[in-house]
DNA sequence: CTGAATACATACGGTAGCGTATGGCGAGTT
DNA sequence: AACTCGCCATACGCTACCGTATGTATTCAG
């Protein structure tokens, strides 16, 4: 448990309070990460969080810091793979159960803070990006290509929200995957996307 | 501001409260529809809330209420127009500007209290089966219909999201009634939805 | 063994918010 | 003129937080 950490590294009790921090705000929302809850979660008193963040906004700040870091980290990662590779690695990303939540409760706190908005936005540049890649190399037209990626995006987006409010549409036959497919598939089919 | 109160009828004042409770929670979320701060932005005390409701949980069961039973007005109201006048009229409730904030924040709320959850999805299984119909009416078979209502409905969703953080994407000349055109479009041509 | 640094615990003052109790006041009633 | 009642103000106690100040136990260097 904390073993580790008194021995040398201070890092891992901090990483405790990252931990106890994202699982409240995948559940809950930023609302809900509080100094003290998260103390009685850790079975500790607040007198250890102000020794190792110097507010809350800091806990928030690396909270914010650690999702942006791991969503570059996968996404700079697809550069080398085949479309059908990175194509269900998209969807495998988007729909894992244990970052939906926190995914949706990220977008909720962008809506109340621009500054996170912004880094928000950032990244979902990127993906629009490199949904647009993968669409491009499976012989979309480049603006088709564009286009489409923002409708799958959406159409990701959306699955999101309703898949963190029912259990039900969550756990049903037809999962964002299948989704997708059908949209890809009529968009290929449909407008000029396809020059074959 | 509250000019239009105290001349007679004591449930006038009720739906200014209502309407401050709106405004807030569009902009912010239930989270911040707090009873000190709307007596604040009403220039009364809390006193006078607490004379109209029993309490704060009364207020939102209101909004709840009144938002619930303006959207089931407009879709049962959809009833015997024709099937472009349908779909204009969806596109345009789900676009509104003057809507699409509160739109999210229920939804942001409904993941938080599964008693929101509920009658938030009810009225959801309504629309989606009114965009079911509408594709119906078109030609659509009726399994595609079901299936294709669920990825107008994700599209709508992914854009109410991203049209309420990003001033940039709502303002854009691409609005959702041109990407849920370019999707009804490929549809059609695509898959065996039209059988001609 | 001593002293310093680490990693907490305890106690405090302060704000924001809820709900209640009670008081006041103007308008209509008799 | 006195009474009532609708509508609001004031004051209160309470809880949940925040951040700070300070005390304390453990560890480890020298």
């Amino acid at each position: 448990m904390a073993s580790s950490a008194s021995s040398r590294s201070s890092s891992l009790r901090q990483s405790d309070w990252l931990a106890a921090a994202l699982s409240r705000f995948a559940d809950q929302g930023v609302e809900s990460v509080r100094v003290e809850v998260l103390a009685r979660d850790l079975g500790v008193s607040k007198g250890s969080f102000y020794w190792h963040f110097k507010d809350r906004g800091e806990l928030l700040d690396r909270m914010l810091s650690r999702w942006e870091s791991e969503e570059l980290a996968w996404i700079v990662a697809e550069g080398g793979a085949t479309p059908p590779a990175r194509w269900a690695e998209i969807v495998a990303k988007t729909a894992d159960p244990d970052r939906i939540r926190s995914e949706v409760a990220l977008r909720a706190w962008a809506r109340r803070d621009s500054r996170v908005a912004m880094r928000v936005a950032a990244i979902e540049r990127k993906k629009a990006a490199l949904i647009a890649d993968v669409l491009h190399e499976v012989g979309f037209a480049p603006s088709t290509a564009d286009a489409w990626s923002e409708i799958v995006l959406m159409v990701c987006l959306g699955w999101l929200d309703r898949a963190t409010r029912d259990r039900a549409f969550f756990a049903a036959s037809r999962g964002l995957g299948e989704f997708l497919s059908e949209v890809i598939l009529a968009a290929s089919a449909g407008s000029s996307a396809l020059p074959r």
